[in-house]
DNA sequence: CTACGAAATGTTATAATATAACTTCATCGT
DNA sequence: ACGATGAAGTTATATTATAACATTTCGTAG
């Protein structure tokens, strides 16, 4: 009674971190660019790549000090955020607004309508796509007449792993 | 085919102005900490009342410049974010991630799960409810064994008023 | 009534996030 | 080479938020 009927499973990748190597995303977003004619300099290149090692969701300026390590140089600012700019523009990249993160986008090659479900206990984030929101979200803005650009969805809580460690 | 079945109806105050008085709804802020057994302190409310007047999502300096000119003296920015960290928490206002910005609830009595649509045109900000979303993320968090405590829904785009006006 | 504790607020300084404005560099087509 | 364009460098600053500690307020136990 409490349970709808499944229409479209929910799908997921658990941990962002793992299935494709950096090298196979890394060059799955190049080819995306190709493809649609903008430039992957080779500091948005490492932004991304950076941000794929992380594993984790990334602060800007956590971003600045990597990339300054990395590179042997002092970069300011609005450099990265920048390449960041850049790289949430062109979907490889999804901001976290509740966290003033970065996270690489999980699929770049689809039209993302991406949930995020971010453990407090362990800073994790799991990232969801579930199409069902996305249409109920669409129809709630065609009742308003609102033409919707972007979305964010992102839920606070405890992740599994943590909720049986007992951690908040 | 397209069309699910229509379980609950989206609820929708269309703009969250207007309705009930700025009186009535502050009182009802009142009553429900009296109830809570927690304080509506002179300055608690007067960050509510100044909410509540603006009629749109406000920043936090922006009210912290207003509690000053309305209470005559200066007031620094800890006392303010103090006021809308407890308002916050008593869900007597929403805090939306993705503008650095705070609305009143238009329902506090309910436990909310609201949506915003926020129009880049206008600035304006619509609160919606529509539990069939919250529904699926609380069924989308169970098959992660995630335990959720808030949720954030923010959609980006255009009113029905800026899309007719042309405006972006 | 006063002394205490708890909660709220005041005060000062600073942290964290982000952008404005302008300059320089690289690349590409002519 | 030349100029146009887009990217990146550079400097300064805006915006948002909190840490840390002092003071006030107020109910209540003694």
């Amino acid at each position: 009674m409490t349970k709808p009927p499944a229409r479209t499973r929910p799908r997921t990748d658990t941990d962002f971190r793992g299935r494709p190597s950096a090298r196979e995303w890394v060059a799955l977003a190049v080819s995306l660019c190709e493809g649609r004619g903008v430039q992957m300099t080779a500091l948005r290149r490492r932004v991304l790549e950076l941000l794929w090692a992380s594993g984790r969701p990334t602060g800007a300026y956590e971003l600045i000090e990597a990339v300054t390590l990395r590179e042997s140089r002092p970069v300011a600012p609005p450099t990265v955020y920048r390449a960041l700019h850049f790289l949430v523009a062109q979907g490889l990249v999804s901001r976290i607004e509740s966290l003033n993160a970065y996270v690489p986008c999980a699929h770049p090659e689809r039209d993302h309508d991406c949930l995020f479900f971010i453990c407090s206990g362990c800073r994790a984030l799991v990232e969801l796509e579930d199409p069902r929101i996305g249409g109920l979200l669409a129809e709630d803005a065609a009742v308003l007449g609102f033409v919707a650009t972007s979305r964010m969805v992102e839920v606070q809580g405890t992740c599994a792993r943590c909720a049986e460690a007992g951690a908040a």
